[in-house]
DNA sequence: ACAAAAGTGTTCAAAGTACACCCATGA
DNA sequence: TCATGGGTGTACTTTGAACACTTTTGT
């Protein structure tokens, strides 16, 4: 995640307009940053947005939140119409509220992160690595910092990844979630031990079969997040 | 901080009404959470509102987003207008936005935690210690166990301690507060030697004298957040 | 038989934890 | 001189980090 200016001119009305008969000063928006592995390494949803010039945007999948609804039940309900695969996990990140964040109107944002345990192609969603977004509209470059950074650091000490990975992994591919996450790698003896020790994962009595040793397969105790005493400090 | 339900009945309309010829389907609001010690214990400020009955709540300061005003603003501005002391920290906490969490409008709040070096008196203002808070109104109990438990846990990794702390502390002083805020003894060598080996703070080369051997005062390195390694694991 | 990934233990270094005594001063 | 809080060091335990070889299978 790099991209963390907000782009210069960019005034269209921004999704939804506001409900008819009202001229809200402050509107209330919730954007949601869908995170999920694709051939080994973390991908984030993005919506084409159109700009008014040639420059074609990207945002996260987002909008005004409804009078009747939560905060929450607002980002999954802008989760879901745009992304298929079921959310696994969905924490709210932060709220982006500079005056000029949105170009023309005033939206307070309430930064939303999601897991899934697929990157499913759906219409008018496109997956890109998590380290070479396109550009990116409104402050969204800040909002896929923010949520790199919050998964990145729960991955520590939680077993936040459980939404990345579906039940009936190896130890090896919850490794390489973890690697692509990091951006690191770890070891593997230190990692096994680790993960067994802390009973994040419990072994299934299934196999994998492949062109070598069977591995064995893994699902998650616990599917809440649930916090840990240390997972990884610089090497897990 | 206990309380963590919003009380039942509360039907007069919360702090200033919208903007005249608006009726916005969600207002957006800040609340910000002020803790400063007092007689070695963590305290929180607290604004009386009047309830329609007989029951008086209390509410930590907030307002209305104006349209030309960043969050952050926001919150300065609520927390300044009523609470005199400077605050040396403030930083966004959580967006709580459930529907009903306001009787009657619709408001999503974002809640800030601040840290004050004293606790002030001033006109409407109540500091009441963080394990003995009165009834709140709205949603505060759930804003207050959020901010003590960020502060708590910022506590053990950052040098967030300088928000509640002026400069000319003796360790003895720098203890007490981590062990208010914490609400458990640390051990006095172990707690020294972490926070010199890291370099939180420095000597300020003058002591403080009493009945006893007299103490050296420190001052924080650095005055704006930092992270450390680990300062406090179990004991510190 | 070979390639490819799975599985496993030990050693060393660093950090955490527990703990008790002397010091300097003001009253 | 005594009461009060300030200041210091060491032994032990736990945790983290580094590291290499054997196993099982499919082709």
């Amino acid at each position: 995640m790099s991209d963390g200016r907000r782009p210069g001119s960019d005034d269209r009305k921004r999704r939804s307009p506001a409900p008819p008969g009202t001229h809200a000063a402050v509107a209330v928006a919730v954007d949601v940053v869908p995170f999920a592995l694709r051939e080994g390494r973390l991908h984030a949803a993005l919506i084409g947005v159109r700009a008014t010039e040639e420059s074609r945007l990207f945002a996260f999948p987002g909008g005004r939140v409804q009078p009747e609804e939560s905060l929450d039940v607002a980002a999954r309900r802008c989760l879901e119409r745009h992304v298929p695969s079921e959310g696994r996990f969905l924490e709210q990140l932060y709220a982006f509220g500079e005056p000029g964040r949105d170009p023309g109107s005033r939206v307070v944002s309430v930064a939303y992160l999601a897991l899934l345990p697929r990157a499913d192609d759906a219409d008018g969603v496109h997956w890109y690595p998590c380290d070479d977004l396109p550009p990116l509209a409104y402050d969204h470059g800040a909002v896929a910092d923010k949520a790199l950074e919050r998964l990145q650091g729960k991955l520590a000490y939680t077993n936040i990844a459980f939404g990345l990975l579906e039940d009936g992994f190896t130890l090896a591919d919850l490794q390489r979630v973890y690697e692509a996450v990091l951006g690191r790698g770890l070891d593997r003896r230190n990692f096994r031990k680790k993960v067994l020790a802390l009973e994040l994962v419990q072994p299934l009595g299934r196999v994998r079969h492949g062109p070598h040793r069977p591995a064995e397969l893994f699902g998650f105790t616990e599917r809440a997040l649930v916090t840990v005493e240390t997972l990884l400090t610089k090497k897990g």
